[in-house]
DNA sequence: AGCATGACCTGAAACGTTTCATAGATGTTG
DNA sequence: CAACATCTATGAAACGTTTCAGGTCATGCT
């Protein structure tokens, strides 16, 4: 089955090899007569242009490559929903990776990327320390952006979101209606972004009131629950009256493990969470949240990307942190007593 | 940042361009001391393969695609992910593309994943009818293996799930617990997967109880609460004691619902979803659900894509069908009475 | 008629690999 | 020592495009 190439389509057609390929990229420059036929030629033959050769000839891909830590995580199902909507419109194709939280798999994903010559790389690495593969695409003239990681130097692009203002919007609204024993479930603090989130969280809350704080093992509906146990424990007086969930599975875990107790929410103990997931809203008590820009952050992305690749020298890098928003629900809806 | 190629390394290096490409391809023919020269000159000069080069040699690629109907789909994340290990256990690349349930997109992918001259597909295509474009790169010599929909010829490899006996699996086991008046809750029936599952629970009840089926527009959340307050609206006397949903979106609604309106899961309704989303069992009421093997169905269909890539004239289409299984949790646990 | 202009088309060169027939060197055998 | 086998290394050819410096020809101008 080896396909035509434009050689034969040339043949088939009857002119040359030059006048095919303008055909197929600059169209205006060719007879409305030759064009034809040479599009028959190209119907009947049932060429298909063949990329690699016109990648190796052009020097660079017209794919972008996005790595993420986990395909089935649904915030970046989401980033990755906002990328492709980009990098589609601009004609290029969007490929996902996934490194599943290995840097071994991180690694070997950027070397064969940087092998495609692929145009770009959208990506939220392993990590946080100094990331040697991506100094290396970047001196490659690779573009990269940094994806839900802000970047401390100038040198690259980045969009993230900020997650002390997350924090400190969950607290504020709970201040708001009435709150003043407040915990705080999340871990491991090593993930940025937990500790990121509490520190908005204490910062607003300030003097107001109390912060019990509960480290978890991980961010899962079973760290959850374990968690809850715990505030079920503690006499009525001492317990929390509202509780901040670094994540929405989390709270989900303590929705389950409270209401199971014979705890009531709202009435007995408020909860936000974090993320706005799709389930958020479809709890047996529909979850407050602290809603992340999704699409966005992925749109934003593969535009500074696209602007990088194509802007070459005269690209300017920009940190883009985007604002999160509370979506209030019933779970915390009501002001407190 | 043109970057150096196997020509720079061969002399850089001292010897020929040959020599350079055996090291590369096939290390065991050089001498140790010449290999080790060339790839200390491959390390100095940082020096990368360039795959489109290779591919144009080679005349195929060494990346598969998967193309979903929805990439932040639960479903298809795991199908994915199951997939992803077996291709890159090959050594090969997966890029995922998603049709987003549009014909047009679906046409866009292939035609570029066609220029890209890849290894083969795996697809979950939009609608059923005749599919050219599949046809089409299978004419060219590019595998197709069909994902999650069965293929009635005999002519393509496909992997799908057994719905019917889904549906079955449900029913029965809500019979087995003593339960008479049962109703379906899922729709449109245009979908075969809705269908299928009615087929199956339709044909398990047989005389042995009634089944009262309620149509919805869609397997959302939203769509679930609406079904419910149509069960909720009955007289007791007539309400089904048992809901078998075709998806536990719809029957995390109906649960939802039912609890806000004084009904009790599963003490006076049980309920059993399908698919078994994570949420499933975090739900307020752990739910019951068919679960279908979503990872084991992306690794099969890779699997037989990599076989029927490699193995060429000898290879022999095989139709797979995977059972799903029921699990048990409190929603629908309890015998009825 | 002579010439410049533009429109259209041509074909060779280059992109960076891999492959393969062959040359050269070294070792082995009778 | 000749003949032969084995092991390494060589470099030209080919893969299918795109690009670009020209070539050809009709047209309009002087």
């Amino acid at each position: 089955m080896a396909t035509a190439g434009i050689k034969e389509v040339a043949r088939h057609a009857g002119v040359s090899l030059g006048t095919v390929s303008n055909v197929l990229n600059r169209p205006s420059t060719v007879t409305p007569t030759t064009r034809q036929r040479v599009l028959d030629a190209i119907a009947e033959l049932g060429y298909v242009r063949n990329d690699s050769a016109r990648q190796l000839r052009a020097g660079r891909s017209r794919t972008v490559a996005i790595v993420v830590l986990d395909v089935a995580n649904p915030f970046f199902t989401d980033v990755v929903r906002g990328a492709e909507q980009v990098v589609e419109e601009a004609a290029a194709m969007l490929v996902v990776c996934s490194s599943g939280e290995d840097r071994a798999r991180e690694h070997r994903h950027l070397e064969l990327l940087e092998e495609q010559r692929v145009r770009g790389v959208l990506i939220t690495p392993v990590g946080h320390g100094v990331q040697p593969d991506l100094e290396r695409l970047h001196a490659r003239g690779i573009p990269v952006v940094l994806v839900d990681r802000g970047c401390g130097q100038a040198n690259r692009c980045s969009v993230a979101v900020d997650d002390v203002l997350g924090g400190r919007l969950a607290v504020e609204h709970l201040l708001e209606r009435g709150h003043r024993r407040l915990a705080y479930i999340g871990g491991p603090f090593a993930i940025p972004q937990v500790a990121d989130r509490h520190a908005g969280a204490a910062a607003a809350l300030a003097d107001r009131g109390e912060l019990r704080v509960t480290q978890t093992k991980g961010l899962t509906v079973a760290a959850g629950r374990h968690a809850a146990a715990d505030l079920v424990a503690l006499p009525a007086a001492a317990r929390p009256t509202a509780v901040f969930c670094a994540n929405d599975l989390l709270a989900l875990g303590v929705l389950q493990e409270l209401t199971e107790r014979g705890l009531r929410v709202p009435d007995d103990i408020a909860i936000v969470g974090y993320d706005d997931i799709e389930f958020a809203g479809a709890a047996a008590v529909p979850l407050s949240s602290v809603r992340q820009p999704r699409e966005q952050l992925g749109r934003t992305a593969a535009q500074l990307l696209l602007e990088e690749a194509d802007g070459g020298a005269t690209h300017q890098h920009r940190q883009v942190v985007f604002q999160p928003e509370l979506v209030v629900r019933r779970s915390s809806e009501r002001p407190w007593r």
